[in-house]
DNA sequence: AACTAAACGAGACGGTACGTCTCGTCTTGAT
DNA sequence: ATCAAGACGAGACGTACCGTCTCGTTTAGTT
């Protein structure tokens, strides 16, 4: 009943180490080589499997590189700091701090950009990387809510669409200081960050003020 | 007097025509193939130019690319439509603008990730793109303090501070919303991403409201 | 006595079909492919087998092909024609049907071209083709000693060294004609030939000219 | 005047020098590896040449080999040694001792069984090794007709077909001989075979006897 | 009837070579 | 000195086969 290839039964059945280092190497590859010089050959032998291995798993380097950094952003944990304004800074010192490492650096910005072009690639992004992570403005949300910071939602639509203008700004905002222009999320920053957008949130969606 | 070469009088000199064609047979490959796909071989052919004569003028593809994208941004100029708001929404909508725009998309990005590795590329995306923008924020504010709309600041390490933030909110947000969520930056977005934002400025830094 | 397997009698006996099958699917792979082109692979999914089965019963490519094209001139028969002229032409205008056919010219070349560097591979093609073969001209001596059109050998050894003169002066003229000089082995040449060769044989050897 | 290329002039020429190291390096090859074994990538790298020279220059794997072969036999020359019958001999001595050496072995056998699936390919063969040798052939003629052991011929239709028979005759004995019966082609067996083959032609068209 | 053990199909595996593409440099003759 | 043209050494691309290896599944011949 819970077989899991009802008809893929035949043949010697796939590695399920390879798939955890190809991934392992994909990474260590992006800190060496950083995106433009690393090479599916090169992954395949740190990884210390052949080529076609990786080409039976992944389509190329695009497809690779976004499962390869989709896993670091499943580190990301909502602590509870007390407060939300203490939750939030919490979540983006922790997204800042993963954007910091260079396997994460290069890689998304350089699948960010291959998407723009590859409409299943960005589908691909927002399923592993966007999507999976908006669980934490979701459960933050739901932990304020139970604090009394936050109302409930009247309006399930309004709702949908201040979580995504919240994501955008957040990871906007952190990836833009990040990368472009090139100045550290300290402590600092973040505490100024969350204080202009919970201000703005508070007013602008008459929500009380952090 | 603007002769660029002191002694080099001697021999052929470079043709100004091939920079303006090679640049923007760049921004034109951009837009039919993509970052990964575009060749200095391809973009050399399309401006009727031989390799080594483009060769000769950029050290290679992320230094061309960031010129050629570089131009589109110096379009943007900083609207009068009567209230801080509505001059920002008018500027982010600009943005959003060039950003709806292929060669902007796919390039932009591509610079960026590069340039987590190349400090030299960074600078110079910092220098052709990002500063030289900020001045439309800093005429922003001028305007705003002579309508009387923001006083002026007593703080210039502060309102550096501040401005630098701006920055990063405005753009960072902009392109996360378009690249990333790949959600088109349409009135009603930059209406509420403004009021946010200004609302959370006033708040936290004592502004009054837009 | 003749037991196949001595010791052999656990588990599934060998499938007989599947030999003959391959050996089918090898021909129908030099017809369709040629030699260089043709994959293990291939025949193995013609023959309805898997790539085991097949390395079970064969080293490689060579020794396949070795066998595949070995059955073909086990269809060569001595014709009695009445004189030993006639009879040796029959034999070689059989000899060139068998080189017109692609499956034979495509393989035989190929595997003899290997065995210049693989004795074991030669000594295969030895005592699968060539060997087996000169049957044709000691029957050919036999049956013409018996008319009375040669004389019976005094010398074992000259008589031998004399068959594997006319092997490779048939074998390699006709091979030349029709590979190299692609040139039909028809009547006409096959006649002209076959009369060159016993004239100087008889004039050679002191035997009656045919 | 000599202008090989009337409108090739633009451009840096192609290197001479690469021709001929690669046709070595092919030959060098031949010998350590046989031609199933040897890779374009192994004959670049060899003749200190990238793999993009190699194939600007020649289609594949099989006009290199022909190319490389076709130089071996160009050093066959037709001696003086005083009759019809001790030239030839001296000739097919020559003959067979290019075809001792292992990159000739390997690599005509291998064209020529490729040559059975490729008619360009045939041509080629027939171009730069067959026709470019039955110059030998010709060559003896005429000097076995100053010498007065052959009359001048009458038929040229007739003369032309006899050079094609004596052509696969000499040459497919020889290499039958050498590459299939794997025997040496010593001087016993030159001597053996070229009285067969002088004595039945002469028997056959008339001619006096070597 | 149950057991045993080799043969079977399927297909994943680590390799190697393929022929193509682009890179950035170099070498021509012409301007 | 710069230009267009294009050959050059280098090296990655994604594909195709190689021959081996694991799987689960027949299929005979014992017991």
């Amino acid at each position: 009943m819970q077989s899991s290839s009802p008809a893929g039964r035949a043949g010697r059945p796939r590695s399920a180490a390879a798939d955890a280092a190809i991934l392992a190497a994909t990474r260590a590859a992006l800190i060496d080589l950083g995106w433009s010089r690393l090479t599916l050959g090169d992954v395949a032998t740190r990884a210390g499997v052949a080529k076609t291995t990786l080409y039976r798993r992944w389509a190329g380097k695009n497809e690779l590189v976004v499962d390869a950094v989709a896993e670091l952003f499943d580190e990301l944990r909502l602590p509870d700091r007390g407060s939300l304004a203490a939750d939030i800074e919490g979540v983006v010192l922790q997204f800042a701090g993963i954007l910091a490492r260079p396997e994460a650096r290069s890689g998304l910005m350089a699948v960010i950009a291959e998407s723009t072009r590859d409409d299943a690639l960005r589908e691909r992004i927002r399923a592993s990387i966007v999507d999976r992570q908006k669980r934490l403005i979701l459960a933050g949300r739901a932990r304020a809510q139970a604090r009394g910071e936050l109302p409930p939602e009247s309006d399930a639509g309004e709702a949908a669409r201040t979580v995504d203008l919240i994501f955008d700004m957040v990871a906007g905002a952190v990836v833009h200081r990040t990368l472009v222009s090139a100045e550290p999320a300290d402590e600092e920053w973040v505490h100024d960050f969350t204080r202009v957008l919970l201000s703005g949130l508070a007013v602008a969606g008459a929500y009380p003020p952090g």
